[in-house]
This record gives C-alpha cells, sequence and structure tokens, in this order.
DNA sequence: CTCGCCGGCGCC
DNA sequence: AAACGGCGCCGGCGAG
C-alpha cells in the first residue's frame, strides 16, 4: 500500500462485514443475511446493516474512491457480495476489482501476516513465541482469525462475547432487524468496530503509551506489499470458489484397482505379521472361535485405521530392519525386555524437589499396581523397543528421538525383499488412507478449495491434498474439466532458476547463470558438460544422439542446479535424489530406486559398495560413500560453472545470518526476517517466483473477468501450485485462451525479474482431466489436448 | 478419551 | 564448518 493511501485509513477506513449462510460443499460464497459497518470518524458506532443497507454501504464502498475498505478475510466478502449481487442480475465485478486497482483495500489479517513475516514469526505469538492460539477456546491451528488479531494488535481477547448467532444468521433471514435479539444484533457489529480498531491500532504510530526514550515495538513492517497481496488474495477466492470437479466413476474405478491389486497382499504380509491385529472385543455377543476372525466385533482381523488402512505392526518391521542391518547385542536398559514400566509423577516429592531420594530428583518414579506389577509398559526408548544395542552396527535412526527409522527408503535400502515389496503397497496405503478420502469429498459436488494466500516466503498453500496429489497412482486423474471444457495448465520453465540468477544480478551484480539463461543456453547440459568435461557444444550432440554416458551427466546436474542454491549439501543430495521417482541401472544391470549419482557421474560398478554413516559434522542413514564423493565433486564443479553462488552464499547469506536475519524480497521490498542459513538462502527466489506467479494471476484474472477482448475472457482459473496456473477454458476457446495465458505469465515474470527477459517463459498444455506431465499437442497449427 | 508432537510422505 | 526451503495430512504414541 502506498504511504498516503496508508494514512487514510485513520481517517477514511470503512470496516465492513457481513454475515451469511453456512458455507456448503461446491458454494464457496453463501448468500447473504446481514452486514454490519464501522468508520473511522466514529471508530466505536457500529452500525447493524440489513441486506438492503449492506447493499447499499457496499455500493458507497465501491463507488468511493476516498473510502479504504478495512476487512479480515476481506476477499470472502467482496465475493459474498458480487455472488448477491449477480443472483439479482447485478455485476459487481468491474467494481471490485477497480477499487483493488485503486489500492484501497487494507485487510487486517493479511496486514499482520506481512508484518509477522518481516519479524520472522509469523504462525506465532511475538509475545510468548509459541504458535497463536485462539485466545478465548485456547483452540490451535487458527490462523490470523479476528479473534486472535485482537489480541495480537490490541492485546483484547473478548472478541466473542455474543456470538451465539455466529453459525445460525440464516434462521433470521427473513425477520426484520428490530425484532432479532439483542447478542444477535450486536455480534456483526462488534465484529466490525473490532476490525476497525485493528486497523486503526496496526497503522497508528506507537507513542503515546511509552516512555521518553523507550524502544518502540515495531508496527506496520512490510505494508507497502499489502496492495498487492491483498489483491492475490481476491483473485485466490475467485479461484477458490470454482471448486476442483471430481469424476465420480474414476475414484470409484480407481478404488477398486487399489483393492483388487491389495487383495492378495492383505494376506501375505499379514502371514509375515506386518500388520496389527484388531481384537476380540469382550462386548461382542458373538462367540469368538480363534483363529477365525470375528465378523461382529472384527477381532482377529487386520486392524484398521479410521480412514481404512490397515494397521503397520510397527515393531515387526524393527526387528527386521535389526536383523537386515545387524544390530545386535542386548539393550542396556530394558536389557532386552523391549518395554519398560510407564512412569508417574513421584508422589514424594510431586516431581518437584530435585533432592527427592524416592525418585533421586528424576520427579517421575516406575507406575505401579497395588501387587508391585508395573501399571502400564511402554516401548524401551533407548533401544526404541527392539531389545537390541542399536549401537553395535549403523542402522537409519532419527535425530531427534533416536528412534528406527521405517520410511519407504529405509525399507528399500535394508536390501530385505519383503521389506522392499512392503515398501510397495505403503504407496498404495496412502492413496487409501489419504487421497481417497479427500477425493471423496467431491463426489457430489465440486470440491470446494481454502487457499491460504500469504506464507513466510510468500507463496501459498491449500487445506487439504489439492497440491499435494501424488504424480503416479491415478489419484490426478480422477481430476476433471467440466463438460465442454478443458484445462489448461501452464508453469514457468525453471522459475526458481530464472528468479535466482535476477537475485544474484540485483543483490551481486553479476551472475553467469544469468548470461546463459538470457543466451538460450541450456543450464543443466552446461553443468553436465562441465561434470563430464566434454565441451558444451559436443555434449548437446551426443545428448541429442541419445548416448547414455552424457545422458547420465545432465540427469545428474539437474539436481544440483535446483538444490544448491538453496545451501544443500552433498549427503542431502544423495539421500533426497536416493528418494527420487526415476531407475538407476548399473553396468552389471542391477535397478536402483533413485538417482545414484556413483553409478550416474562416478563410473561405480555397484552403489553401496562401502557405506557411511557420517559425513563432516553431520550423521546420516547408512549411505553410499561414493555417491557423497560424487555429489561434492558435483558441487565443487557447480560453484565453478555458476561461480556468484560462492559470494551468494558464502558473503550474501552469511551476512544475513550474522547481521539482521532479514533479506528484503526484489522488485516488491517485501522483507522477511528471523532467518537462519537456510531459509536466508531459499527465501530470495522462491518468493520472487512466487510474486511473479500471482502477478500473472492478477493480471489473467482481470482478462478473464472484465476484457471482452481477451482470449481469456469467460476462462476461470482454479488452482494455483507455485510455479503453475490451471484454467478452465471452454474447448472452442482453450487454443487461443493458452496462447494468451502463455503471453500474459511471460509478460508477469519478465517485469519481476526485468534482466532475464530472454529466459521467460511458460508452456501451456491442454487436457480434459489433471495428468502430470503433459505436454503440447498440436494439430493444424492449434494446441489441443494431451493425453498419456 | 483428547491433545500435541514426531516421523513420514505427498507436492512445488 | 556446515547447512536447501515452503507447505498439509495421516498414524503412532505418550501425557494428562
Amino acid at each position: 500500500m502506498k504511504p498516503e493511501r496508508l494514512a487514510t485509513v485513520k481517517t477514511h477506513g470503512l470496516a465492513f462485514d457481513t454475515e451469511t449462510h453456512l458455507t456448503q460443499p461446491g458454494l464457496d460464497a453463501p448468500p447473504l443475511v446481514c452486514g454490519s459497518a464501522a468508520q473511522a470518524a466514529q471508530p466505536t458506532q457500529g452500525t447493524l446493516l440489513d441486506k438492503a443497507d449492506a447493499r447499499k454501504a457496499f455500493g458507497v464502498i465501491l463507488n468511493n474512491a476516498s473510502i479504504i475498505l478495512v476487512g479480515q478475510n476481506i476477499a470472502y466478502d467482496c465475493l459474498v457480495m458480487a455472488q448477491d449481487a449477480y443472483t439479482r442480475g447485478i455485476d459487481l465485478l468491474p467494481a471490485i476489482f477497480k477499487m483493488y486497482d485503486e489500492g484501497r483495500v487494507y485487510d487486517i489479517g493479511l496486514a499482520e501476516q506481512l508484518h509477522a513475516i518481516a519479524q520472522g514469526h509469523l504462525g506465532r505469538d511475538p509475545r510468548t513465541g509459541y504458535d497463536l492460539r485462539d485466545p478465548q477456546t485456547g483452540q490451535v491451528k487458527v490462523g490470523y482469525r479476528l479473534s486472535v488479531l485482537l489480541d495480537l494488535v490490541c492485546d483484547r481477547t473478548n472478541a466473542k462475547e455474543s456470538d451465539r448467532f455466529r453459525k445460525s444468521y440464516a434462521l433470521l433471514e427473513n425477520i426484520p432487524l428490530e425484532e432479532w435479539p439483542e447478542d444477535a444484533k450486536k455480534y456483526p457489529v462488534d465484529d466490525a468496530v473490532n476490525t476497525l480498531e485493528i486497523a486503526l491500532t496496526q497503522v497508528a504510530p506507537p507513542t503515546a503509551a511509552y516512555p521518553p526514550g523507550a524502544q518502540f515495538p515495531a508496527r506496520n513492517r512490510n505494508l507497502h506489499n499489502l496492495s498487492d497481496q491483498a489483491d492475490a488474495a481476491w483473485c485466490l477466492k475467485l479461484a477458490d470458489a470454482q471448486g476442483l470437479t471430481v469424476d465420480a466413476p474414476a475414484v470409484a474405478e480407481l478404488e477398486a484397482s487399489l483393492d483388487a491389486k491389495r487383495a492378495p497382499l492383505l494376506g501375505y504380509f499379514k502371514d509375515l505379521d506386518f500388520f496389527k491385529i484388531a481384537p476380540y472385543k469382550k462386548r461382542c455377543k458373538t462367540e469368538h472361535l480363534e483363529p477365525y476372525a470375528c465378523e461382529e466385533c472384527n477381532g482377529g482381523k487386520i486392524g484398521i485405521t479410521k480412514t481404512g488402512a490397515e494397521r503397520v505392526n510397527k515393531d515387526v518391521i524393527k526387528m527386521l530392519l535389526c536383523d537386515a542391518y545387524e544390530v545386535g547385542g542386548v539393550c542396556s536398559h530394558c536389557l532386552g525386555e523391549r518395554k519398560v514400566p510407564g512412569q508417574t509423577t513421584c508422589k514424594a516429592c510431586e516431581g518437584a524437589d530435585i533432592e527427592c531420594f524416592i525418585c533421586g530428583g528424576v520427579g517421575k518414579v516406575d507406575a505401579l499396581k497395588k501387587d508391585g506389577t508395573p501399571k502400564t509398559l511402554k516401548n524401551c526408548q533407548r533401544c526404541d523397543g527392539t531389545g537390541r544395542d542399536l549401537d553395535t552396527a549403523p542402522i537409519p535412526r532419527s535425530d531427534k528421538t533416536g528412534a528406527v527409522q521405517q520410511g519407504r527408503d529405509d525399507l528399500i535400502e535394508s536390501g530385505v525383499e519383503t521389506l522392499i515389496e512392503f515398501a510397495e503397497f505403503l504407496e498404495t496405503a496412502k492413496i487409501k488412507s489419504t487421497y481417497i478420502p479427500w477425493l471423496k469429498q467431491g463426489l457430489d459436488a465440486p470440491i470446494t478449495q481454502w487457499c491460504n494466500p500469504l506464507l513466510a516466503t510468500g507463496r501459498i498453500s491449500y487445506t487439504g491434498c489439492t497440491v499435494t496429489l501424488p504424480r503416479k497412482g491415478g489419484v490426478r486423474e480422477c481430476l476433471v474439466a467440466r463438460p465442454g471444457k478443458l484445462l489448461i495448465s501452464s508453469d514457468f520453465s525453471g522459475l526458481e532458476l530464472v528468479t535466482h540468477a535476477q537475485n544474484c544480478l540485483d543483490i551481486l551484480g553479476w551472475s553467469k547463470m544469468a548470461e546463459a539463461l538470457n543466451a538460450g543456453i541450456k543450464v543443466h547440459d552446461q553443468l553436465g558438460a562441465d561434470m563430464s568435461g566434454i565441451p558444451y557444444a559436443d555434449f548437446l550432440t551426443r545428448r541429442k544422439a541419445g548416448e547414455k554416458l552424457v545422458g547420465d551427466y545432465r540427469q545428474a546436474a539437474k539436481p544440483g542446479n535446483f538444490g544448491f542454491p538453496g545451501g544443500m549439501g552433498a549427503p542431502r543430495m544423495v539421500l533426497q535424489q536416493r528418494k527420487a521417482d526415476f531407475d538407476t541401472v548399473g553396468p552389471d544391470g542391477k535397478v536402483y530406486k533413485g538417482m545414484r549419482f556413483c553409478i550416474l557421474i562416478g563410473g561405480a560398478e555397484r552403489c553401496g559398495t562401502e557405506k557411511v554413516t557420517k559425513w563432516g559434522r553431520s550423521s546420516l542413514p547408512p549411505t553410499c560413500k561414493h555417491c557423497i564423493e560424487c555429489a561434492e565433486t558435483l558441487r565443487d564443479t557447480w560453484f565453478k560453472t555458476w561461480p556468484e553462488n560462492r559470494e551468494y552464499l558464502n558473503k550474501f547469506v552469511n551476512g544475513v545470518v550474522r547481521g539482521s536475519g532479514e533479506v528484503t524480497q526484489l522488485p516488491t521490498g517485501r522483507i522477511r526476517g528471523g532467518l537462519d542459513f537456510c531459509a536466508a538462502a531459499n527465501t530470495g527466489f522462491q518468493g520472487r517466483g512466487s510474486d511473479a506467479t500471482k502477478l500473472a494471476l492478477r493480471r489473467v484474472t482481470r482478462e478473464q473477468y472484465l476484457d471482452r477482448s481477451s482470449d481469456l475472457f469467460g476462462t476461470r482459473t482454479i488452482l494455483m501450485p507455485h510455479d503453475e496456473l490451471i484454467i478452465e477454458a471452454d474447448i472452442e476457446q482453450a487454443h487461443e485462451a493458452a496462447m494468451r495465458l502463455q503471453v500474459v505469465m511471460e509478460d508477469a515474470l519478465k517485469e519481476i525479474c526485468p534482466d532475464l527477459e530472454a529466459a521467460a517463459e511458460a508452456e501451456p498444455c491442454l487436457m480434459a482431466r489433471m495428468y502430470k506431465g503433459a505436454e503440447q499437442v498440436w494439430k493444424d497449427g492449434r494446441l489441443v489436448a494431451w493425453s498419456p
């Protein structure tokens, strides 16, 4: 927000709030019931507005260029009012966009989030350092809702004194205001008054309460970015309102095929004791004839979680891992018993007296029954319930708790055939427990989207699984375009390479990667060429010819270009790429899961002939030493190929960490504070990328809703997954819309990264349902839908 | 029983 | 000296 605009919040701020019917699936903007308002001129005098008055008031706000609209999550209220007008044949969208264009929207939540980002405490209460909580309910994961803001900004915890009707305004729909109960009338007014008070406090210089010479608490930081963020939030709200369309038969088919695939494996793994077995319940009236499963209480059957996944018997898996990693000996704490008595607070000292001779100052004693036997048993923490001496051989352990790790990578690396098979099985389990239930929300109506429009880096997130749908496994394909429409997906190519290069130009004044990108040099091939010692031109020729060696070098180079700018080290690179969706085939034909640098670029015959559990100071799960050495070489070469990064990491990033801990995002000037080395290294290129995508979204949205001459007019954005826009368009319009989308996106990126114009590229593809890896398909000079 | 934490894993 | 980051969701487990 421009400073002069910001100043007028004090004089021309107008808080506006709506009460609506409840949100329902497939309906992001429920019908209006009433509104409320409060004006800066009389900040304590809120007004309750019936439907007609609310419409009138919103009209005044839209048409009066001096008013600043103040609200919490105000994009929602704008959507409600727009939808309300639409049902009466009125199009408010042009006026709403105009208001945003004029920078007249002040969202108290976004303002506080921007400030918290600068201070490095987003999501936490700076007074305590703990995660945000609702001051009245104590609820966590509440975000910057009104009650939280009132507590944070105004130090008041009485936001909801009259919220009995908060979720029931629909009941009052057709009753005149005079007849409403007092608390029903008070609640909306309180909201408006509180909202305005928060805004006025946010923009006020903190003076009166502090003695002369005192250090004022920082306030208001980053508000220069508020208008852009508020506008992006509005466009994201419009996208949310589209929802995601689910192809119900496809979900049923996916579930059936999954179950068919899993059926034989269930018996197989059950026989291996890999699952927990549900107990026979005492209350069950059926006679339990073990080992037959009881149909009534499921006793004897595989235990099931609430989402339908099988309960894994982690103790059994752990023991097999111990065997595989040759962990022997006896745990010195539980003496091989695997369980130790549960503890309780020492009654002698009530857990406080360090001199206590009963508990020896620990404050805890074993919980025992009257007969002296343990009341409860819990896993021995020292051996993680294995009963073995975990120090006798290297095995993947958690840094924090010392627990034996049993992730997919750990199972696969164990080399045990059944564990490798089980690792594959777990992928289907995740689909069943996480993604199918999510998809099923959309069987009757589109899945409602809830975007959180501002994270610490500037990026966004969605509640639910929206942007984490697996690329493989058929989940994404259950999301479809509406009938007669196609999805257009367009992502920036190598967005963070471009933004990092621009950051280096801005911060250091030079960047070899910027030169390369602008010259059309393929940066992964360049790094691959430098790794292999083959000249770049030859490297390209030989790769086009399909030569395996150069292909391998290029494959290994790519994660380097993406990972090292963030400060990644070689061991982490190896572990991360070992989990990649990619198989490495050794010279002897052995297939390894994930990328193996030692084979791809180290000339090794086999991966993992020598494993290490330490590299420098950090401890690791057993990891191929040769792989790490190759990754170190890759990192050295990366520094030589793009030498600006020495200066970037060693001088700039280290300087930030040792100094203010703050990075100022360019070109928006948004500050992010409280950074450690890795966050400081990453935040610049992530944030700049998010700024580019948000700018593109804002331009695209305007053409979609306002510009009849645009090829995007009438199309709708449905998602913005970080470096990508996904929009829906009529089939006949899809080609033209895609071409226009590309131009708008590229122009936005050029604006955010003005010295990398030649590298700003977006590539739109058409598809009838969500696919990952869609490509452009051309027919008669037009883009057509891709399918696998 | 609920809550919060941790590990694990999905995506960009 | 060494160090990718940003998220959300599920399941297990311990504490109360």
